[in-house]
DNA sequence: CAGGTGCCTGTTAGCGGTAACATAGACCAT
DNA sequence: ATGGTCTATGTTACCGCTAACAGGCACCTG
């Protein structure tokens, strides 16, 4: 039992089937379904109604080859499964959708060299751009960037050096803001809790701008602590309660994300803990999925969405024209108090 | 200056400039970056630096237009941003790792057009398989799959006619089942929230095995609201809060999504409302996002690992030779009564 | 020492398109 | 007529790589 339409020789379609079928050049078939040059409306209506009833589909990639052109954008990720990157996702596909480019996405697991196989591998289709998460490369993925010729965009962080261009905020300020902010409220047992992923350098250098302008009041953190793997909001309640057993008087937990953020902040509702009178709360990344808790987590959003854009467009080409090169564009998160800060 | 290729043109390195840099031609030094063919070590040595040293990567267009061979795999999803797919997609690339295939992934937004945009142009790439979500597509773009001549996978979802192979579970079975342990259970005054999507048709497949299963009981649904966009869980606490005003009688809530049904158990639990006593709650998926919840909600595994890791296979060719083409694969799905639904 | 037999390397001919140029009419103003 | 200008189509030469085949050379083996 085959398939209905069981023409045996299954050779793929190429033009020359397509042009035998109605009667003209591969060169004219080429050029009706490119939508390119001078075409008569009856030789392309001809000629479509032939692709279409052969079921014709071209093939990119000898096109590719012939033209030097392809339609192609990396996208390399660390991850998709936690909130934030697959709304940059949105942002770059919005934004590619009428240029006729096409985002594909490659996933790294945080690890470089990981990363740097990635790049190799997506190099090798020979894109016309690539947006990358972060500035932290090994020394061959920065240089095989370098050398490509295309427009290269590291994305969500901007404290470091980029190859080309970069979108992004400055984790390092994030991470002082939000001290700025729980040090004004009053709070002063402050603990951070995050995750242990050594890779994960915008949670690292939110870590570092949020002890730096702790050290300016004279602070140190009361405690941390980290955790890998499994459910974040499980992690956020277990590591709050692990915290608050060993040291009781923390008035503040910093998460280095929303999700267990969420997790402290149920742990502390079910043990009627005063929120945010005796305890504050804050997270980071403002994923709208968390909308609809029984209080609004203080955050910082990350500007996802627009950082997709961002980077999009720099691939696609609305900067003004040159070889300029690298711009670097800083956005800046707004922190969101939410109902888990004091009012200071 | 023997710097490499300082600010000349640029021109993208190609196989010569590595032969010429290391004395050989250019088919040995493609056999040695391919690692296919005997090569002395002390040729494949002097090849490789050299290809090192110029930061030579290959041409993989150019390389799969001679070779007919292609190492990608294009997987077509509704969605990144519902927790459901990236998890398909990681057992999909785990499995894929050690094959030489690469995913990638193109997004439909629900939408059958645009599903078929993005299967011609996935297939105008020449990849050596397909995975796609649903078994629901326009005719054109079924008939563009039966003849790429390549394995198609269509996953999640049994309950209709494959083009090629399918893995997944029934959801409309799920339903059913769903609907049998309510009834079990006790529960009489039931009600559907879910998407207003209407191309979500396993959320409606869902709902018809649910229904269908209420009616062998004698009973109908008591209310039904659903939405779209927006914040899952927050959603779910406002069609949960709706619904008890309007119909306040009800004593269950089967939700299309965990998301939502969190949102529900959120907002019963603040209500004070006794669950699983006065009312049940069940949701569908089991996604592990939302372990740490102050209830465990019931719900029912969608298999996502699984079904990604089979249809891997199916398209790595793990299975039996021979052209015997479509083979259906079902999962099954298993009820996880958590804390929200009585014991019978 | 002729004739295998491996190993290693090179040569040739495409893969299926497209850029660039060539060409054939049709139409028009001079 | 004459040449110029368009429009519509065809021809040619690659794009960068690999399959398939063709040696050259060293090393046996009888």
């Amino acid at each position: 039992m085959t398939k209905p339409s069981g023409f045996d020789p299954r050779r793929t379609l190429t033009l020359r089937d397509v042009s035998e079928a109605s009667g003209v050049s591969e060169m004219t078939v080429s050029r009706v379904l490119r939508n390119r040059g001078d075409v008569s409306d009856a030789t392309r209506e001809r000629v479509l109604e032939a692709a279409r009833a052969l079921g014709y589909v071209p093939n990119k990639i000898a096109g590719a080859l012939a033209s030097q052109r392809v339609n192609l954008v990396g996208v390399i990720i660390p991850s998709l499964s936690n909130m934030v990157f697959p709304e940059v996702m949105t942002g770059i596909s919005d934004t590619l959708e009428d240029t006729g480019l096409q985002p594909v996405v490659g996933v790294t697991n945080y690890s470089p060299e990981r990363e740097e196989a990635v790049i190799y591998e997506m190099l090798s289709w020979r894109p016309s751009g690539m947006i990358l998460a972060g500035l932290e490369h090994t020394d061959a993925a920065r240089a095989m960037l370098a050398q490509a010729g295309i427009p290269i965009v590291e994305i969500m962080d901007i404290d470091g050096d980029p190859v080309d261009s970069a979108v992004g905020i400055s984790h390092r300020r994030a991470g002082r803001q939000m001290a700025e902010a729980i040090v004004a409220a009053g709070y002063r047992r402050i603990a951070f809790l995050g995750t242990m992923m050594p890779h994960d350098h915008r949670a690292r250098k939110r870590l570092e701008g949020f002890e730096e302008a702790l050290a300016k009041s004279g602070l140190t953190l009361a405690d941390r602590e980290f955790y890998s793997g499994g459910s974040a909001l499980l992690k956020g309640r277990e590591m709050t309660e692990a915290v608050l057993n060993r040291t009781p008087d923390i008035d503040f937990f910093y998460y280095s994300n929303d999700m267990i953020g969420a997790g402290g902040l149920l742990y502390c509702l079910s043990k009627g803990l005063d929120v945010p009178g005796k305890i504050g709360l804050a997270g980071f990344n403002g994923v709208e999925l968390l909308d609809g808790l029984p209080a609004k987590l203080a955050t910082m959003d990350a500007c996802r969405l627009e950082i997709g854009r961002r980077a999009a467009e720099i691939i696609a080409g609305k900067r003004p024209e040159g070889i300029v090169g690298g711009e670097v564009i800083e956005l800046f998160p707004v922190l969101q108090p939410g109902d888990t800060i004091r009012k200071p």
